[in-house]
DNA sequence: GCATCTACGCGAACAGACTCGCATAGGACC
DNA sequence: GGTCCTATGCGAGTCTGTTCGCGTAGATGC
C-alpha cells in the first residue's frame, strides 16, 4: 500500500505509476468534495470511491485509512498557514504580536472546515495507526515554527531569557488546540474560539515577556 | 434507551427496574475488566455482553454507545481525583502549589489507564453524539474546580488581580490535555508527560502571579 | 514474440458497532 | 384472575471501514 519504497528497479515514469497518480488525485478530489458535502463520517468510502470512478477497495491501494484522506488536507492547510504568515510577517514586530498573527492566520484557515480539526484530533486517539503519528508530526512542526518565532524574540531580548522556548511553544500550541474543541463541537462560535485562543496567549505572554524592571 | 424520563406512572422500585440496575452493573463491570484486558478497541461489544451474561444488542438498552461505557469510568475517576485532592489539600499553600498538587493527583489516576485519556479525547470528535457533550461537561467541571482554586488565590492576593481566572483555568486545563496526547500515543513516558504539564503550569504562573514590585 | 514482474483494480468477504421488530416477564389497575 | 402497560432481552439484519485473493495491463529483459 501507499507509495511504498520502490522495491528494486524503480522506473521513473512507468505508465502504471502515472495512472496511479491520476487515480490518487481523483480520490483526493472526490474525498474533499464529499467531506465538505456530508462531513467526514457522512462521506462513505464507497461513495468516495464511486465518485472517483473506482471500487471501494481500490482506494486502499493509495491510502492506508479513510482518516488519512483528511489528514492530507490538514498538512496542506498547515503549509498554507505558514506561507501566508511568512508573506505578511514583519519580523521586527513584537514577538507576542507575531504569534498572534500566526495563530489568527491558522485559525482563519481551520475555521473553514470543522471536521478537519475534529478528525485530526480523533486520529490522535489511535496510537497503533500511522495517521496518529502523522498528525503528531504536524503538531511538532507547528510547535517548531512557534519555537522559531519565540527564539527570535529571545535573542533580541523581547522575551525573558529564562523561559524554555520549547515548553512555551508547547503551551501555546496546546492552548490553541484545546480552545478549538468546544468550537469543533458547535458549542461556541468561531470568533469566540479565536478570542479564547488570544486570551490564553496573552495570559501566557504575561509570564514570557521580559520584565522591564 | 437509557434511563429515559419515566413516562407517566413512575414506579419507585419496580422489579424490572431493579433487574435493569443489576444488568447495568454487570455490564459496567464486564466492560471495565475487558477494557483493561484488551484495551478499548480490542474489547468487543459482543465479548462485553457475553461476560455480562446477555446478548450484544441488549447492552443498548442501558447505554447509548460503547464509548459511554468508558466515559462513565472517566467521570468516576475525576471525582476520585478531586476527592483525593481535597483530602490532602492545604488551603494556605500558595496557589501555584495547590494547582500542581491537583494536577499531580489527576495525573496519577489517569496514568493507570492510557485508553481512558485517548477515548475521552476521541469521543470529543463526534459532535452529534451525546458522549461528546458528556466529556466536554467533564472538562468544564475540571476547569470549574481550577477556577475555584485560582479564585481563592486571587482574593488573598496570591494572583495578579488583573488576570481572568476563567481564561487561566482554561489555559491550565488545555496545557494538561495537550501534554497527555503524546503520552497516550506512547511517544513519551508518563513522568515526562507530568514534567511537561508542570513546566507548562509554571510558565503560565509566571504571568499569573502577583508582581511583587 | 515470450516470459516475467508488478502497480492497479475489483468483487467478495469479514468484523464490529449499532438498529429493528418481536417476545417475555413482572407490575398495576379493575 | 384478567387485561393492559412497559422495562428488559434477543436474534436477525444493516452499515461501513477494511482485508483478501485473483485478474489484468503495462513495462522490461531476452
Amino acid at each position: 500500500m501507499q507509495p511504498r519504497p520502490p522495491d528494486r528497479t524503480l522506473r521513473p515514469d512507468d505508465g502504471r505509476l502515472a495512472r496511479g497518480r491520476r487515480s490518487r488525485a481523483r480520490i483526493r478530489e472526490a474525498a474533499r468534495a464529499l467531506f465538505r458535502e456530508r462531513g467526514f463520517d457522512g462521506a462513505t468510502l464507497r461513495a468516495i470511491a464511486a465518485r472517483a470512478g473506482m471500487g471501494a477497495s481500490s482506494i486502499y491501494r493509495h491510502v492506508q485509512s479513510k482518516e488519512e484522506l483528511l489528514i492530507e488536507e490538514l498538512a496542506d492547510l498547515q503549509e498554507e498557514a505558514w506561507r501566508r504568515f511568512r508573506a505578511e510577517d514583519a519580523r521586527d514586530r513584537p514577538t507576542r504580536e507575531r504569534v498572534h498573527r500566526f495563530l489568527r492566520v491558522q485559525h482563519e484557515l481551520l475555521v473553514a472546515d470543522r471536521d478537519l480539526t475534529a478528525i485530526a484530533l480523533r486520529a490522535t486517539t489511535r496510537p497503533e495507526a500511522r495517521v496518529a503519528r502523522r498528525v503528531l508530526a504536524l503538531h511538532d512542526r507547528t510547535m517548531g515554527l512557534l519555537v522559531e518565532v519565540l527564539q527570535m524574540g529571545r535573542v533580541r531580548h523581547d522575551l525573558d531569557p529564562e523561559v524554555d522556548v520549547l515548553e512555551a511553544a508547547r503551551a501555546l500550541f496546546h492552548i490553541t488546540l484545546g480552545a478549538r474543541i468546544p468550537w469543533a463541537n458547535g458549542l461556541v462560535q468561531a470568533d469566540a474560539c479565536l478570542q479564547s485562543i488570544q486570551a490564553g496567549v496573552d495570559l501566557l505572554f504575561r509570564g514570557l515577556s521580559a520584565r522591564q524592571s
